[in-house]
DNA sequence: CCTCATTATGTGCATATACATATATCCAGA
DNA sequence: TCTGGATATATGTATATGCACATAATGAGG
């Protein structure tokens, strides 16, 4: 017969899109700081890294438009990062702005932290495939896309 | 001839999995806070509602398993929750667990927030479309499954 | 019945995140 | 040149999130 036994499984998935995404964000944010910890940085701070790694000097208004981050998030972002002496901020031309630049320390911290980044993205690289991967980046995009539009 | 300049585009998606998957939940949620912002009620809460709706009763720790979240983040989380009277806590019979359980309040705000919460969902259901949506439900809990694995 | 390993929750600390609002600049007209 | 609207960033306030560590309670052996 059956028990009355309520199994604990590790849960079912939510009809709520949001909090589908956002659980799945909290699950992988906790693997890849797993890995980065040793480089003690976290991934969101590594994140911004290989942003400006990629755009270089840049505003940040800017910053924020291209990586979807409220610009006033970025103010308390960047402190930490400053701190760490991973980024510099001057003015622009506009003294309105400021403009945030990797120095040398911060690029040397992005080289360092990639080998434990990349364990964690090969991770689920390995796991997904290819393709998966592929076509999760695209549903991403798209999410994104019809959150944005006004 | 070409102009040196560069285009302001929205953004080019990043090679860091973690990163794509946070950018797009910090977009969908701003999409389902705005949407629920007339009941005053946010994504994060509303969705613990909605949890715990289905479960019923249940123990901070189950419950934290249950949507990936750390139970002391909970311990926080569930403060808010219990000012505004939507949920109550309770002793367990083991005198360590907490009881959590959703008051007639609670019931009600969650119904109240529903057709907000259906407009945000629906507009990302409409997005994507069917296939797309289920698509994107099963590569997040692979995701997950990925990143917990020890 | 006592003790120790295990388990459930709370706290300290640090960061992430957004919105409303404040402040400093800039800039297009009058 | 003066002025009001637009823009860039900062601050106040509130919540989300996790880890290390502290505390309380349970339960298995001895």
């Amino acid at each position: 017969m059956m028990a009355a036994h309520k199994k604990e499984t590790t849960m079912p998935t939510m009809p709520c899109a949001c909090a589908n995404l956002r659980r799945a964000a909290r699950s992988i944010t906790r693997l890849y700081n797993r890995e980065l910890r040793p480089e003690n940085i976290e991934v969101t701070q590594f994140t911004l890294l290989m942003a400006l790694d990629r755009t270089g000097d840049i505003s940040q208004g800017k910053l924020g438009r291209l990586v979807s981050l409220d610009s006033t998030t970025l103010t308390r972002m960047l402190k930490p990062l400053n701190k760490q002496g991973w980024i510099q901020e001057r003015e622009g031309d506009d003294r309105r702005v400021r403009i945030i630049r990797l120095t040398t320390a911060g690029r040397a911290k992005l080289q360092h932290g990639l080998p434990l980044w990349k364990r964690a993205q090969t991770r689920i690289e390995d796991t997904l495939g290819e393709p998966s991967m592929k076509k999760l980046e695209v549903l991403l995009a798209r999410v994104e896309a019809a959150s944005e539009s006004k």
